[in-house]
DNA sequence: CCGACTTTGTGCAAACGTTCACAAGGGCGT
DNA sequence: ACGCCCTTGTGAACGTTTGCACAAAGTCGG
């Protein structure tokens, strides 16, 4: 036993897939929270975040045992310790490099301040934008990163510039000491060892959506198919899948065609 | 066989984990076209992708047989076949509901134009916001939004709206016929069976690299611990994780005489 | 104080995803 | 035309994640 007064699980080895979905469960707690919510059981927080009460339940036990059986969990109790988990209990200073759309939009996200995470600094390399005042933060030169990272002791940057520029000023903010990056740009970032990059695509999302739509719209083409004996209709769905019927009807060998 | 000339893996089952990477591929297939490369193996592409090789072949095995052994796979042809496959070829009017910056930002993203999809229109609630012109789009009202859905035969929403409306929106789009849903909004959004829902959290994402920037510290001062012979050291490493170790020395105990 | 009821925490099996390692197959030099 | 060499495509092993189903453990009414 010795020291080991850490719950055993927690230092070696919670799943990342669990990680990942500790945020939803602060999140619902938070709401039940405001909703004055003493208590909650594994089914009611499960289906308020979004999951299965099992995984929820066993994602919580890889913390600890914060439940009381025949109960449920304290609301306020899990919060507390779901989060020190996370690490929200501490403050967490952020760079933000890029003050275009996406860089204003996350100095105004509001879930940014209320959970620990602090604009430290704003930076762009517009002159035209330096010196703008943006969420309360006045936009500083990204010439500045080094003088910034090492004034406010910033572990973590977020990378809102264009795709071009990213990966220098990736560069730069690991050579400065950032450890953690979240990179919104359009690329594969380059980092040595012991440097976590996490990356928000909007694009990609859109593309996973796209391709979900398109199949049901082929599943629907191909049974209305079915149904008419092999032929395939004119006209999907009210004409939406026009498109998508002519380059799917005999899509291998169309793609022959093109491709060689 | 009959009429199955589709590659027969494709219509049912193509892995959701590759349909996720296959986005990647398509940009360092683009990325390669651009720098007039007319053939890769799959240990460049995916190199260039951020992926191993092995997965990136077996990935692309799902779609069928379009490399060549001995020599790689034709640049223009994969992206051809990993485009249509994800419905790239087709057109996608998409319509952003909230013109706050994320909104602003999303409609002014490069990669969205550029990959099929197209903003059909951009609304927001706000009377000052109205009217007002957003990357060459004139916002219109909210309202509008079935009337938007039908005309321009919408199928894709993103909301970016604050999280208390979002239920609101979510529920007009998918009466108005929306059945792909973006949601950057930080709620749970309840929809019906046959409406996919995707969501974008910067919240989430900072989290998680919150998780492992603590870890790392901890993993750090925990080290330095046991050279120490076991007495928490009061300043880890320069000074960061000050409040860390507070919690961390002995967290259990804390958070026993926090929580109840 | 006890027994019925509720809900947690978890062993287990199935599904899913990743990685290795190599046979199959095609190009290219001779 | 032949054989070498290179790279794909994939079977098989491994690791991770999910979900079921239930024992363990607590509350609460009588």
């Amino acid at each position: 036993m010795s020291r080991r007064t850490r719950s055993d699980s927690s230092l070696q080895g919670i799943p990342e897939a669990t990680i990942a979905r500790l945020p939803l469960y602060v999140r619902a707690l938070y709401a039940l929270a405001d909703r004055d919510i003493a208590s909650v059981s594994s089914e009611e927080l499960a289906a308020a975040a979004g999951v299965n009460s099992a995984k929820l339940r066993k994602d919580l036990s890889h913390l600890g045992s914060y439940g009381t059986r025949g109960v449920g969990y304290d609301v306020d109790y899990l919060i507390y310790q779901v989060s020190r988990e996370l690490g929200l209990t501490q403050d967490w200073p952020v760079v933000i490099v890029g003050a275009g759309n996406l860089g204003r939009a996350l100095a105004n996200y509001g879930g940014f301040a209320s959970r620990g995470f602090r604009v430290a600094a704003l930076l762009d390399a517009d002159p035209l934008v330096i010196g703008s005042v943006i969420a309360g933060h006045r936009v500083r030169a990204a010439d500045e990163i080094e003088r910034v990272v090492a004034d406010s002791r910033v572990m973590i940057g977020a990378i809102t510039v264009p795709a071009i520029a990213a990966q220098g000023i990736c560069d730069r903010l690991v050579a400065a000491g950032v450890t953690s990056i979240l990179n919104f740009a359009p690329v594969v970032l380059n980092v040595p060892d012991g440097v976590d990059v996490r990356k928000v695509d909007l694009s990609i999302e859109l593309q996973i959506l796209a391709f979900h739509a398109q199949r049901r719209s082929v599943v629907q083409v191909l049974h209305r198919g079915e149904r008419d004996a092999g032929v395939p209709a004119g006209n999907g769905i009210s004409g939406r899948t026009g498109r998508a019927l002519a380059l799917n009807g005999d899509g291998q060998v169309a793609a022959e065609a093109v491709g060689t």
